[in-house]
DNA sequence: ATTCAATTTTAGACATGGCTAAAAATCAAG
DNA sequence: CTTGATTTTTAGCCATGTCTAAAATTGAAT
């Protein structure tokens, strides 16, 4: 059982070691958490006693599997949380953040499982997050998807298009997508649901609209998915 | 902005000093929050210094008006998790207590009231306990009240019958039900909505089946709405 | 290689909220 | 009205999680 403070850190080691380093430090992980270095220090000390951080003294730090499971049910659950504040309270994407960072610590697996088939297991939350399952993996995305569908946060690849006509083809070319082409959602807009993406490339971003985005199927690039923050 | 722990303090109270006593004693809280009446009387002055409870040493405790203010809020959001966690996720009754435990603390006014406006600004919980509004006061109740549809804890007063047939008559009269009876409902039963009434004046309690609750009209006795406890 | 800057950890302090044991106040009897 | 039992508070300790300031370690640059 860690305590609320103990799953505060765990989610940001979480997050921090899903943007790309593998070994977290002690300077970052206190930033992302608000507090200071010292006391990230002696939390991870903590942590590794209860085995769910690995922490080499000076090296940085990592989650065990255990670790990563906890970090994933607290995922889970704040995205869960999301879908319903958004989905059936009728708030805004950008007002849910907060609350469900409380709603997050509510531990009980019989409430999460059941707010889960409320919902109607959803694989995406609100902000196109993928939404861990009960095992605390994703839940497994359909070989190949419609890019509006698409979680965010994940390198996607560009391997179909729906719609064969010359008019589109020609107006993809314009916006630097073909097949193969590598990208990743950053951001879904909430008026019109079109959506800012990161061509792997150039570097750029750019804005889809939405008739593009229903248009274009991609596939998951990497194996191993992104475990993207809230 | 109380802590979680002075939260758990101050709705003690609340419930105890709605038993009855006007003054709530240190170890009578000590019991009902679970701590030492040492911890306990450690709390008190810190709550007195917020400006919650009125605590005169060695005298018993009593909340101020700001801390009734407060109390009445985590009730009504404990009562309205409780709806939610009942009609909407499917629990059972007596399963919902304790992770509405949890949810009462999440103090965000906004989440509060719309999960309100969601489950359609109920007056009753799923206990048959009155559910306070955003005010911090109980609903009003309406003047008359079929028996099935009134809180629990509260001292009623049978005002008419839906049904003057003899045999219904004579069956009140085998109850020891008649115009004018006092009582008060205990507990209501899961499985076929049955209610347990106290009798005011014999002390005695009744089990009254759903048929005979909805063909009686109560009405609130006192003016004072009781104030029970989840 | 050695020094120096940056990072990380340790040391020591504080606040919260809990405990036990001892002291103080209350209250009920004799 | 004084004693003795009960209740309440105080005193002192512990754990958690935070902080600042100082020490230790790393690592990069000369």
């Amino acid at each position: 059982m860690p305590t609320v403070s103990a799953e505060n850190y765990l989610k940001a080691i979480l997050h921090l070691q899903d943007e790309g380093q593998e070994k977290v430090s002690t300077t970052e992980l206190a930033e992302k958490v608000g507090a200071t270095p010292a006391s990230t220090s002696a939390m991870l000390k903590k942590l590794g006693a209860k085995g769910w951080v690995e922490h080499a003294r000076y090296r940085g730090v990592q989650l065990t599997e255990g670790g990563q499971r906890i970090a994933m049910d607290i995922v889970r659950r704040h995205r869960l949380w999301e879908s319903f504040l958004v989905e059936h309270l009728g708030f805004d994407w950008d007002q849910v953040h907060e609350i469900a960072e409380e709603l997050e610590h509510i531990g009980n697996v019989e409430l999460t499982n059941r707010l889960d088939a409320f919902l109607g297991f959803p694989k995406l939350d609100p902000h196109g997050d993928a939404i861990p399952g009960p095992n605390g993996r994703f839940r497994s995305v359909a070989a190949r998807t419609l890019l509006s569908d698409a979680p965010r946060h994940l390198e996607l690849v560009v391997v179909g298009v729906v719609d064969g006509r010359d008019a589109f083809l020609r107006h993809l070319g314009v916006l630097g997508l073909a097949l193969g082409t590598r990208l990743t959602i950053v951001n879904r807009h909430a008026f019109d649901g079109s959506l800012e993406v990161q061509l792997s490339e150039s570097e750029d971003v750019q804005l889809l609209s939405p008739s593009v985005c229903e248009r274009l199927w991609v596939d998951q690039n990497s194996t191993e998915p992104t475990i993207p923050f809230p």
